[in-house]
DNA sequence: CCTATCGTTCAATAATTATTCAACGAAGTG
DNA sequence: CACTTCGTTGAATAATTATTGAACGATAGG
């Protein structure tokens, strides 16, 4: 047995455990608006305030849910590259580490996710502008058609040069030539 | 009767229609991943090439879905600022357009949304911040207590660095500063 | 004023997403 | 080579979110 006499009961936290729950849950709304669920948001949270690495089998007990969610939601994390699994095993079990530097934490979530958007867009914009431009230089596309098509190509330019912007704003996140002045990483 | 014999038929699409689709497709999986619904980021991309002002009812039949819904989903992209209702009327509907400019459009929505998460937990850590410190000073806190405690206030002040610097970077977002090296606006 | 139509709201329903539970293969242990 | 226990998977259920339809107040036009 572990604690008490049985099953749950309402457990009295500490103001200390109230004023991390404010934050866990202020940072969990806010993945939530960058579409990670909030369940997982306040499993970053836990993490971050854990500071060490933990098992799935922790992550249970704190957030109170089944471990295949567990292992799901320590997945997602490990996809925006907020936590990583480490090698080393505490008996055999895995082991997960937050990072709890919120530079790194951010700016690997957003250089991952930008990556995806701008890998998407440049798919279909790939795909699109050849057949596109096709359509416009064949001589017996209407003058009416062209016409439609030729504005559909200069916003799809358009988008074209905006993503090589992204690209590069990506690049240059990654390198992290957006955090000169600062890092009080005392 | 509008079009044809009766309800609805599949609509033999054009090439340029189809490719039109890919596009849209793609930007509304990428919002997607913001945390905008696909049907609403469908809509901005519809009106993204539609590139005029347009009515709800004008939404309605591109997207084939209830007046109620598109008033929804226009509220959302003029939250997110991708979408903006224009003074002026047709008839007596409303009109509303969407922005055409990639930089600007994606510009307004990521400070949008930025702006709101620095919101939230700029909140959170003025809420949490003060009583933590004070407990820390507090004479009648243990010393394993206010060693916790401290190290929970060490993070936090980390995050507050963070969310300044975060705060610093919207500004130059709006102002477009880094949006130097480009802007074909021809 | 009366009527028609707009845009919004609210409650009901449909669709999607989150969560659990049971089962399984892959190790580590003895 | 059996025996555990781990982490993952896939199907079932719960919870949330998207979408609709009906009702309503506002307002422009007659």
């Amino acid at each position: 047995m572990k604690k008490a006499t049985s099953g749950k009961m309402k457990k009295p936290l500490t103001q200390r455990e109230e004023l991390r729950g404010k934050v866990i849950d202020a940072l969990a709304q806010t993945m939530d608006l960058y579409g990670v669920n909030y369940s997982f948001g306040q499993l970053y949270g836990i993490m971050f305030f854990e500071d060490k690495p933990m098992t799935l089998e922790e992550m249970q007990t704190h957030m109170n849910m089944s471990k295949s969610n567990m292992s799901y939601a320590v997945r997602s994390l490990i996809d925006s590259k907020m936590a990583s699994k480490l090698k080393e095993k505490d008996e055999r079990k895995d082991l997960y580490a937050a990072e709890t530097d919120f530079f790194k934490a951010f700016q690997s979530f957003f250089a991952t996710k930008l990556q995806r958007e701008i890998d998407v867009m440049r798919g279909a914009l790939d795909a699109v502008i050849p057949p596109l431009s096709e359509t416009i230089l064949e001589l017996n596309t209407s003058e009416e058609e062209r016409k439609l098509c030729l504005e559909d190509l200069h916003k799809l330019k358009h988008a074209v040069s905006y993503y090589e912007w992204l690209q590069q704003f990506v690049n240059d996140l990654q390198s992290g030539a957006y955090f000169d002045g600062r890092h009080d990483n005392r």
